[in-house]
DNA sequence: TCGATTTGTGAACACCGTTCACTAACTTTG
DNA sequence: CAAAGTTAGTGAACGGTGTTCACAAATCGA
């Protein structure tokens, strides 16, 4: 039965396209400018047709946020080369600001926007957001080997990989939805690197 | 001529009679579900009428925003009664937060949405996002008078209060964009409690 | 070859923000 | 007081949005 397979394969192929072809218009012009009809049209498909292969518009961004954080993950994975984890923890800020600013569309999806949360919210799962989950658990474990090799004196990785998290999210979402104007722009990024050094030096001798 | 002096009173008054109901509405039903045309029946006007005193949606947000700013700055007014710097820095922490968790929508409109910060663009201003940049001031003078005071050693006031401001906004903007669906509901709130415990703890001592 | 199943679509539904010609009411002027 | 001018307010439309569904076409299994 050769024929299911094929008509399996084709049907994943196209799911991927419609992805591919929503991922291009998304970091082309945004999320606000790109609809279900342009998307159908870039694919030169009906809109209905999409429907055949994702329930809503929800859950097509969500099955490109999980795209995203495939990306995100192996960011990260690069830093468990260094070898101090305050080295190590400064890096995984890094890439996470970093992702930021290079993939700003990726970045609202995975953690801005409200629409892929609602088709999260929808699966109703135990375990919900694994793909966020896994993420963060990156950085519980940096936090985790820093405990253990005593450089880090904290109670519970969970809770600082969240104050972490919380710092550099901050800064990357001010800065993407533009509360950072108040800035004149040429000191914008500086600033930013400032507030970065600033915390990650904190982190080791306090303020 | 008291009867142009009524009729701008009328205006105003109609413009605040839209604000307000605009606010009730985005309070009582969030952002996605409230439509110019919502707003318009709530009055019991024409939706064009809205038209008459604001340029666009986004106009009537900001000025709703400027509004929000109001009642924020009000909150951050009250910790300069607290005497010990640190603490009065924890107590506008705490502020940003709570007025988070009290006030989700208005939140949004300061801090999330791009809505406010397009009409803040299309204004074209000198220097731009007035009521924010006041509520910040708030913070940097708060760092300020702990740096005089020999309790914050830091170079400047102005990097530390947007690190600050980026530790307790990004906890807040995660929580509300529902990213900490990772961590069991009954845990959600204590551990941000303690993500900014440890932060308190760390501005003081390093991790 | 014929019936069944899959694949795809056009047209519609109920919304959205926004514009504009037009009416109706009020104010000013002669 | 009447006529002219000004203003406030609106109905209807425009071009969009996400989504559904009866229907057509193509493909498949018997």
């Amino acid at each position: 039965m050769g024929i299911i397979e094929r008509k399996e394969r084709e049907k994943t192929e196209r799911r991927q396209a419609i992805l591919a072809a929503a991922q291009r218009l998304f970091n082309e012009q945004g999320f606000e400018k790109v609809s279900m009809r342009n998307i159908a049209e870039a694919i030169e498909y009906s809109p209905a047709t999409i429907y055949l292969h994702f329930t809503d518009k929800n859950e097509l961004l969500f099955a490109l946020q999980n795209q995203a954080f495939g990306q995100l993950r192996q960011a990260f994975e690069s830093v468990f080369t260094i070898e101090h984890p305050a080295e190590r923890l400064q890096a995984v800020g890094h890439k996470y600001l970093a992702f930021a600013f290079e993939h700003p569309e990726l970045f609202e999806l995975m953690f801005i926007l409200n629409g892929p949360m609602e088709a999260v919210e929808a699966r109703g799962e135990a375990a919900p957001w694994a793909s966020g989950r896994a993420a963060f658990d990156r950085v519980v474990q940096v936090m985790q080997q820093g405990m253990d090799a005593g450089v880090f004196q904290c109670a519970d990785a969970e809770t600082a990989a969240l104050m972490v998290w919380s710092q550099v999210h901050g800064l990357a979402a001010l800065f993407l939805r533009k509360r950072l104007v108040i800035f004149p722009e040429e000191r914008r990024q500086t600033l930013m690197e400032e507030a970065m050094k600033l915390f990650n030096r904190i982190l080791q001798h306090g303020l």
